[in-house]
DNA sequence: TCTCTCACATC
DNA sequence: TGATGTGAGAG
């Protein structure tokens, strides 16, 4: 498409906020600009502000490609976020999901991304609870909150809890921020809470790099991969050396890519995920920030037949490294791409256009983040929420289960067998998280394309154009279910009570 | 042809 | 030790 049709586009949001998307262009900003905004209970003033945006939008305009393997693979750019606005004293839990972008499969063809067909079943929705979960505004604000151990997985039945994704297909991480609060009624529906996205960070999952421009930008800002940085000839030679061919030898990706279009297919670029989100009235709120137009051949998702969710607890908690993507390297071209690929400025425009957010991202419900603010006394570690990739508009489902892994050697080979699927109903009364982790992975597009995303209120949930969100009471986590742990939460609709239950 | 997995070298 | 991209080879 036309202008804007190269990369993502960012929708214009409804409920803009008075902060300037564009200050937030820069990374290591002082102070950062705001990019949400929650009004609900507690909630309000809250601000988050995506950490190296510069890079991301560097990644973003190229299209942004993550790799995922079977034994998980970090994000790069990792994800890290300036949060401000929080009550200093409050708890919070921070948690990650990445959703399903749209509700298609693309390929990677003539140097550049398009549409293939229709996506893949969604795989089991999981949220990543930052290890420092539950944590006072005080911890979480006075520094930059990573999300760098985070990882992604294309093996349906991971064990580890890392978030399974489709490859090639695209996706929106997303970032939730639950109060803790005892007062709070954590887990019910007077759960706070504020989701946020930056569009920038939008990828699609592969596992191989298929845009050259994107390898360069990993070798390039990623320190672990300086190794592959070499300068001129001497890439090459060793290239050469390891492929037993002679000098100079041209990596296949260079071949393969040759012309490396500069577009993305995730519009947008610096212009999206900037904007302040701003969150509406009730006790729980959500912001997004939305994704461009919707796609030309955007297709309604399906609903996905699975609706449940899975926490999940690693077993490891290390010091939290900085991002090695704060590291900017300059370094030497790439490889022997010889190709105009560099300049290309003719850079064949992706086919797909993100589409707006779904406006039912709801708040979440996952008693979850009550487990996680129970086991603060425990081991703090990363904590994945797994269940389906429902729609947004479906998160009323209210059969939700939650896993806390074990080390990998004890983890069921079946992670999601405890998973129960029920029909999809509204209840107007449970917890928020599970909401989270249900969205999860709801094809944002979809949601944007029927509506401009906005904030959601939470408090007693009305939605009279969707359907509300699942609202459902949880028991708290056994202190016990931290990480080592696979554990399921079974609820019930209406708001059932949760039971837990080994996995099978 | 496309996608994925693996062993590998590097840091 | 673990994270990274590479590239051959499998499916």
């Amino acid at each position: 498409m036309a202008n804007g049709g190269d990369r993502f586009s960012i929708p214009e949001r409804v409920d803009i906020d008075t902060d300037s998307p564009k200050e937030n262009l820069r990374e290591n900003h002082t102070p950062p600009s705001p990019q949400t905004t929650c009004t609900p209970q507690g909630m309000e003033g809250i601000k988050v502000y995506l950490h190296e945006q510069e890079l991301w939008e560097k990644f973003h305009e190229v299209g942004t490609e993550m790799i995922i393997t079977k034994a998980g693979r970090r994000m790069f750019p990792c994800y890290k976020v300036k949060v401000t606005g929080l009550n200093p004293k409050a708890k919070y839990i921070l948690l990650m999901d990445v959703v399903p972008a749209d509700d298609h499969r693309y390929k990677f063809a003539d140097n550049k991304w398009s549409v293939t067909g229709k996506a893949e079943p969604a795989m089991p929705g999981r949220l990543y609870l930052h290890p420092d979960s539950p944590a006072t505004g005080n911890h979480w604000t006075r520094q930059l909150v990573s999300f760098q151990k985070l990882k992604l997985t294309n093996n349906h039945l991971d064990p580890f809890g890392h978030i399974i994704l489709n490859s090639m297909h695209k996706y929106q991480p997303r970032l939730h921020i639950v109060k803790a609060d005892e007062h709070n009624g954590f887990g019910s529906k007077n759960t706070a809470f504020c989701t946020h996205l930056f569009s920038e960070t939008a990828f699609i999952a592969v596992t191989s790099y298929q845009n050259h421009k994107i390898t360069q930008l990993k070798i390039e800002n990623n320190p672990f991969a300086k190794g592959f940085r070499g300068s001129d000839d001497m890439e090459l030679h060793r290239m050469a050396k390891i492929q037993g061919k002679e000098y100079p030898v041209v990596p296949r990706s260079s071949v393969r890519q040759r012309v490396c279009p500069t577009g993305s297919l995730f519009g947008g670029g610096a212009r999206g995920g900037l904007h302040p989100y701003s969150c509406e009235n009730g006790v729980t709120s959500t912001t997004q920030d939305l994704v461009a137009s919707p796609p030309a051949h955007y297709s309604l998702p399906q609903p996905d037949p699975q609706e449940h969710v899975q926490v999940y607890h690693s077993n490891k908690r290390k010091a939290d490294d900085s991002c090695p993507a704060e590291e900017h390297h300059l370094y030497r071209k790439p490889y022997t791409d010889s190709s105009p690929s560099e300049d290309e400025s003719y850079y064949h425009p992706p086919a797909y256009s993100p589409p707006p957010l779904h406006p039912s991202v709801q708040p979440p419900h996952t008693g979850l983040a009550d487990s996680a603010y129970r086991s603060e006394a425990g081991v703090r570690q990363p904590c994945m929420f797994a269940g389906s990739e429902p729609r947004l508009d479906e998160l009323s489902c209210t059969t939700w289960s939650y896993s806390c892994p074990l080390t990998p050697a004890m983890t069921p080979t079946e992670p999601y067998t405890t998973f129960s699927h029920q029909p999809y109903c509204s209840s107007p009364q449970n917890s928020q998280l599970s909401s989270i982790a249900h969205q999860g992975s709801p094809p944002l597009g979809d949601s944007l394309s029927h509506s401009p995303y906005q904030t959601q209120s939470s408090g007693p949930y009305q939605t009279p154009q969707h359907p509300s969100p699942p609202f459902r009471e949880y028991h708290r986590y056994p202190a016990s279910l931290s990480p080592p742990h696979y554990l399921t939460l079974h609820t019930h609709n209406r708001g059932g009570v949760p039971e837990w239950s080994e996995p099978t």
